[in-house]
DNA sequence: TATACTCAAAAGTCAAAGATAGTCAAAATC
DNA sequence: GATTTTGACTATCTTTGACTTTTGAGTATA
């Protein structure tokens, strides 16, 4: 069943030039299954790490909206660098990994200071230890996915 | 419908240099809603916050005006807005910060969609919640400020 | 004339009801 | 054992309407 929604997701995606906004109860209804059913294949399956970005808005005209990002020309040496931090990630070597992005221009120097100011331990410092590294690790994948929209 | 509402109201702001005049009820019943969804929809979407100033007046030729406030200095307002944030913050209001931003020109598109990643929940979603806002707060401040270097 | 009273025409407030989406863990399935 | 399915409970946002407050114009009165 996940599969089908997912596979009926990535249709409608490729149908609509990569953006898409769906209303969870009435995708829900069109499969038969239960709404959280949706929650679970997009948790799953449209992640960051697989290159998508997904929002959503709760309440009356609520709907959750989905986009695939670019994983084109510079994207692809940045997925692939991306892909290779782990899961956790110390002040220290996230701040060579901002380096060399600046380097070889795949961020402007305004963004590395941006980069540098949100992993610094100025900031996740009362984050107690094993979590601070793996946050740091989460947050900077994601602002690197971020602009490969 | 609140949404519609709100374009209609910021294509007229548009249209008319920055500042209009409206009338509850009249604008009600070209909607066909109850005159105080106008509220909410000016309440929700033309706050301080979002760069408006709204005042109004009762009574027999009353009317509600609204005004798109004007930025001059970045820097200035950067760091006004920057010290008036207080110490915990919510993702929306967060991210109601960040389109200012942008809309203001104080940062890019790219920088916004950076500094979205960096304070989403998504992210940030493990560190329990008094804590969270207050991270939020935290590395916001900081992202900004690391601008003004 | 100047002041006070009355009334209708606005806009404001607030809380209940409605409409969505999110979370989490137990149960089912693979 | 891991992944998927379910559903009860929660969180958030919007819509609605009854009730309140403010204002200005007209009218009555000293």
């Amino acid at each position: 069943m996940s599969d089908i929604i997912e596979a009926f997701i990535k249709q409608m995606i490729n149908d609509t030039d990569g953006s898409i906004e769906i209303q969870r109860n009435e995708l829900a209804s069109q499969f038969k299954c239960v709404p959280s059913q949706i929650n679970y294949v997009i948790d799953t399956r449209f992640t960051t790490e697989r290159g998508y970005y997904v929002e959503s808005r709760r309440g009356g005209g609520g709907h959750i909206k989905i986009r695939r990002v670019n994983i084109s020309r510079p994207g692809n040496y940045l997925m692939h660098i991306v892909s290779s931090m782990g899961d956790s990630i110390s002040q220290q070597s996230a701040e060579v990994f901002i380096n060399n992005f600046v380097d070889y221009e795949v961020i402007s120097v305004r963004e590395g200071l941006i980069l540098r100011a949100a992993i610094s331990d100025k900031v996740l410092g009362f984050v107690p230890m094993p979590d601070r590294d793996m946050l740091r690790a989460s947050m900077l994948k994601h602002m690197m996915m971020s602009l490969l929209v």
